[in-house]
RNA sequence: CGCGGGGUGGAGCAGUUGGUAGCUCGUCGGGCUCAUAACCCGAAGGUCGUGUGGUUCAAGUCCCGCCCCCGCAACCA
């Protein structure tokens, strides 16, 4: 009996096209899948789209369509990136599937009916046009982060659910296995952070907007993100609080969630409380992975940075960037991605090392002996190097692959191949073709070396799949299970192999830049996107603004705050104190003496405690912010219009 | 004193319970020619952020102070 073994990715939501950095969780989630389809589990591979949500219907809106359709359009893109990267999901679950939001409709109403779920008020700062509720750490300056207008406080009904109930219980889970929060070092985090202090009732339901699943007792609400997304998990499996159904049974609880770091918090808080609610077991593991970052920095499309699997993948094909994720992220840490270090790790890793391996192996048994590998038996002490590193390989693999760290295992294959070429360096077959007394000899070591490279595609099959099989058909198609690995010597003397060919031929990485630069370029245009205006006003409105000349008297930074500078401007009348969020781009010192503009009939607010009174013209460049200095002859007090 | 993570040769990273500082890439020199200007060997290069701090026979590894970077800070899709 095949143990069981359920994974997950996240699932992605759909307001527009993933990049690869949401394209690296799939992918990862995938060789762990395939990882434990190999080693024989009954695997259970689920992945699917978030589909509700404030966003999206702002999104059809604009778009002219209605949500569904909407989604029904990225979540098919999504589906196609996913399917492009050769990914082995045995589930795809759209939020919007009937079953599911029926699932999750009886969820919340039975967490109602039992009492976890509340009615109360959600009380929050709301953008009326942008009809969303921030909290004031979100806000930029006071003002709405994405139209940057004033919010109002503003109350609406709500449902909550009571997390507090379930602290200690969670506590305890958490504590007394060390192994559900992976990295370990995330636990700490969790538990400080959110646990200990005491967690607040999650606000669970939306009056704001219609996009969502709807509260089946009270039609005015939806059922807002954490119950409807997170329920995938079970609802995907056929779970509903009435039954539970036979894949659930089988599969559930899940052996580990993949998700990225920034919603490890959800599932490792929230959702395992939910599930404590339901009376259900709890995952055994959540793995929060690094972010992949497009150069150093987050992809985003206002930075322009972001980086596509599919473009990726015309450019360098499918396992290369398998191969490039997986390898290059690291454990813990958020891994980078440039186009250059694609290139240079596809050459000297898989082009270099792997694919001329192969290449020269199979063209020498092919020159040699016409394609027939023999084992004769003439082995000499360096042999025995090699093919006990080749035998301890898939050991050193399940080690590793335990903990989730995939970078190291593709490197315990990479080791092997390496090893291989050296193996050849120390035999030296073309030597040995020149001496008819030593034929047997080289017989040996092409056997060897076949047989070594059997092992490397075997162990590289759930990292990159095409590759494995395009090596294997080379190699003769020799068995390729995962237990025949446990010995050495399983190619049968007399084998024949086929002829040689290059699997990943060596990229040229000017000519290949040049030829991503213009095809991003004929892509996406060469411009930079035009950000999207605001509406027009008439002068009415912006006469409402009083801008005037203001003198930097004085300044220092607040020391709660990482951004803001305390700044004393003298208005022409009075001394005024304005907060302004530059003190990463200047110096007080550099600011005090300078004239700049002021809007002064901005409402006080408090910033880091500080009553900000006004607030100072500065431009947004690139990554950086400028003060707008007026000349000095301009007396402070001098009205701007 | 909010919480957490990090700071190791030019770059990217490993360094488990303290015992000669490793790996991949890059650079330089050499070798080889089966192979995709590939492969193999060797060398240079680090006082492991800092305090001429503490513990110890011994610290990158434990303790303390300081500096710098990065996440998170609660309803962010």
């Amino acid at each position: 009996m095949s143990k069981k073994f359920y994974i997950t990715t996240a699932i992605a939501y759909t307001s527009r096209k993933p990049h690869i950095g949401n394209t690296y969780e799939i992918v990862l989630t995938d060789a762990i899948a395939r990882y434990r389809r190999m080693l024989g589990d009954d695997v259970f591979f689920l992945t699917g789209t978030d589909e509700h949500g404030q966003k999206i219907e702002n999104y059809a809106n604009e778009a002219g369509i209605s949500p569904q359709q909407y989604v029904d359009g990225v979540a098919g893109e999504i589906r196609a990136i996913w399917d492009l990267m050769n990914t082995s999901y045995d589930k795809f679950i759209r939020t919007t599937d009937d079953y599911h939001v029926k699932a999750v409709q009886k969820i919340f109403k039975k967490l109602y009916e039992q009492g976890d779920i509340y009615k109360s008020e959600y009380e929050g700062l709301y953008c009326t046009p942008c009809e969303s509720f921030f909290t004031e750490t979100q806000l930029v300056d006071g003002k709405c982060p994405d139209c940057g207008r004033e919010v109002t406080k503003t109350k609406e009904e709500a449902y909550f659910f009571k997390l507090s109930k379930y602290t200690d219980r969670l506590i305890k889970y958490i504590e007394e296995n060390p192994n559900f929060i992976h990295p370990p070092a995330r636990k700490n985090e969790m538990i400080n952070n959110f646990l200990k202090p005491g967690l607040q009732d999650l606000c669970v339901s939306r009056t704001s907007f219609k996009w969502g699943v709807p509260v089946t007792f009270d039609d005015k609400h939806v059922i807002y993100v954490w119950i409807d997304a997170l329920s995938n998990y079970i609802t995907a499996l056929g779970y509903t609080p009435d039954e539970q159904g036979e894949l659930y049974n089988k599969y559930w609880p899940a052996d580990v969630h993949i998700i990225g770091k920034d919603i490890l918090r959800f599932h490792t808080l929230y959702w395992p409380i939910m599930l404590m609610a339901l009376g259900q077991p709890l995952p055994k593991q959540v793995f929060g992975h690094p972010w992949l970052l497009s150069g150093n920095d987050k992809m985003s499309k206002s930075k322009g940075n972001v980086i596509y699997a599919d473009d990726l993948v015309s450019y360098f094909g499918v396992d290369a960037v398998r191969y490039y994720v997986l390898s290059e992220m690291p454990y813990a840490q958020d891994g980078n991605i440039t186009y250059e270090t694609i290139i240079a790790r596809f050459n000297s890793d898989l082009a270099n090392t792997l694919g001329n391996l192969v290449n020269r192996t199979i063209a020498m048994t092919n020159k040699y002996f016409d394609g027939v590998v023999t084992k004769t038996g003439v082995s000499e002490a360096v042999d025995s190097e090699l093919i006990n590193e080749a035998l301890a390989a898939s050991k050193k693999i399940e080690g590793l692959m335990e903990e989730f760290h995939v970078a190291d295992s593709l490197d315990v294959v990479l080791d092997l191949a390496r090893r291989c070429n050296k193996y050849i360096d120390e035999t030296m077959p073309w030597a040995l073709a020149k001496d008819e007394a030593k034929a047997d000899r080289l017989k040996e070591v092409l056997y060897n070396l076949t047989e070594s490279i059997r092992f490397i595609s075997v162990l590289i099959a759930p990292f990159l799949p095409e590759t494995s099989d395009k090596i294997l058909a080379q190699l003769g198609n020799p068995v390729a299970t995962y237990e025949s690995l446990c010995q050495f010597g399983k190619i049968e003397s007399g084998h024949r192999v086929n002829a040689a060919e290059i699997i990943f031929s060596r990229i040229d990485a000017d000519k290949k830049m040049a030829e991503i630069e213009a095809d991003i370029d004929a892509k996406y245009g060469k411009k930079e996107e035009k950000p999207e205006g605001l509406a027009l006003i008439g002068i009415d409105d912006f006469s409402k603004v009083e801008l005037i000349v203001g003198e930097i008297k004085a300044c220092e930074p607040i020391k709660k705050s990482k951004k803001l500078l305390k700044l004393k401007v003298f208005d022409g009348y009075d001394e005024r104190q304005v907060c302004s969020g530059i003190s990463e781009y200047y110096k007080p010192e550099e600011l005090i003496g300078k004239k700049i503009i002021l809007v002064s009939n901005l409402a006080p607010v408090k910033l880091c405690g500080e009553e900000s009174c006004g607030m100072i013209l500065a431009a947004d460049d690139k990554d950086s912010v400028k003060v707008i200095f007026i000349d000095d002859s301009i007396s402070a007090g001098s009205r701007i219009r």
